[in-house]
DNA sequence: TTAAGCATGTAAGGTGTTACATGATTGA
DNA sequence: TCAATCATGTAACACCTTACATGCTTAA
């Protein structure tokens, strides 16, 4: 059984407990947002393509007037998670619009090399700071109340995304002093606006 | 002027100098291929609407009856990139199917925690080793023969791509280890297919 | 002569975001 | 009463990969 993107994180969601489309996107945006992302506009088709697969089961669980549906995985469904489990990671992908600039800044602007890798520690930096945030709120639900995420593998996931985002600080950091040791004249000559010949 | 995502790689490339489509991917593949892919169906429809808008122009190059179009920056497509990479850069998109399987594992199938996330530092083991290649394939080159990347900036993103994934493998194999330890009883019964009761 | 590489391109189909549309409930 | 939040959904559009199609050139 093949699961497309938005299918396995619904769900790896879904094996915790059954859940609305509403609350595995708030779920989505507060826990996996990070290194695994999904709107609206895939999930609820998704999961009406996941019932008619027969892998999710929705319950109607309206309030009143207003509208919930609460879905659940099916004993299949929860054969094809543990399977999709038990299968070594495939994806992995990475689009990193700072590390295009700094591969680029070379030919196009030499001088602004540092300052390109110091956005992009600051970035981390930032990344960081609000995961880290994340944490203490996680930390705090622990004792009282049910949890925001499925379980303490999340915690793991969480210190791995502040840990490598501070890394990364650390590391474009460095690049950025060393750059600019590189290319020193050109710094110096940088709101001047020179034209740069070498050769 | 909106560059989409193949725009930037491709007036980035242009901007060291002039080449044909598939120069450009061939380049893509070897460099940025790991933090900004870029395919033919993507790379030939853009060069004609880049072309359409003014920002490259197209010389033919054929030679007998191979058919090769050369394209390089206009003089608006130089400032238009020049402009793109003075902006701070936005675009960071992540897809982590590891990190995404160790948040839900403890749900599922807790006591495969360890050896996903010890799947995943083989993974990026390979990556950092792969990248190493690279670099020495580049290293060599940079002494006799015209250099197979742009410039000197793309040496700072590959070892980047090396030292973080170094980084992650060290991350993840400690995890795998913290994780063990918190669930020893699990993973003895690994192999035998026990029920899992605990609460 | 034949495989590998050079070179360009299209069609189909999946993925994914954004904006829009609708309406209920709750708490300030 | 009014804003925030709960809740579901669709349409348009952009993005991206894969497979296919075509044909030339070079080196083994």
């Amino acid at each position: 059984m093949e699961l497309n993107a938005t299918a396995k994180v619904i769900v790896g969601m879904l094996a915790a407990r059954p859940r609305s489309g509403y609350e595995i996107k708030q779920l989505v945006d507060h826990s996996t947002r990070f290194f695994w992302a999904a709107s609206y506009g895939q999930i609820y088709p998704e999961l009406k393509r996941l019932e008619s697969e027969g892998l999710i089961e929705g319950t109607d669980a309206s309030q009143g007037g207003r509208q919930r549906t609460v879905y659940d995985l099916t004993a299949e469904g929860r054969r094809v998670a543990a399977e999709w489990i038990g299968r070594a990671p495939e994806v992995f992908e990475l689009r990193d619009e700072g590390l295009l600039k700094l591969f680029f800044a070379g030919v196009t602007d030499a001088g602004r090399a540092p300052d390109i890798a110091r956005e992009r520690a600051g970035r981390a930096r930032e990344v960081a700071g609000r995961l880290s945030e994340l944490e203490a709120m996680l930390e705090a639900d622990e004792d009282g109340g049910p949890p925001a995420s499925p379980d303490a593998g999340s915690l793991t996931v969480l210190r791995y995304g502040i840990e490598s985002n501070e890394w990364a600080a650390e590391w474009f950091e460095r690049a950025a002093t060393e750059l600019e040791k590189e290319a020193p004249a050109k710094r110096a000559a940088k709101a001047t606006r020179t034209s740069r010949r070498r050769s």
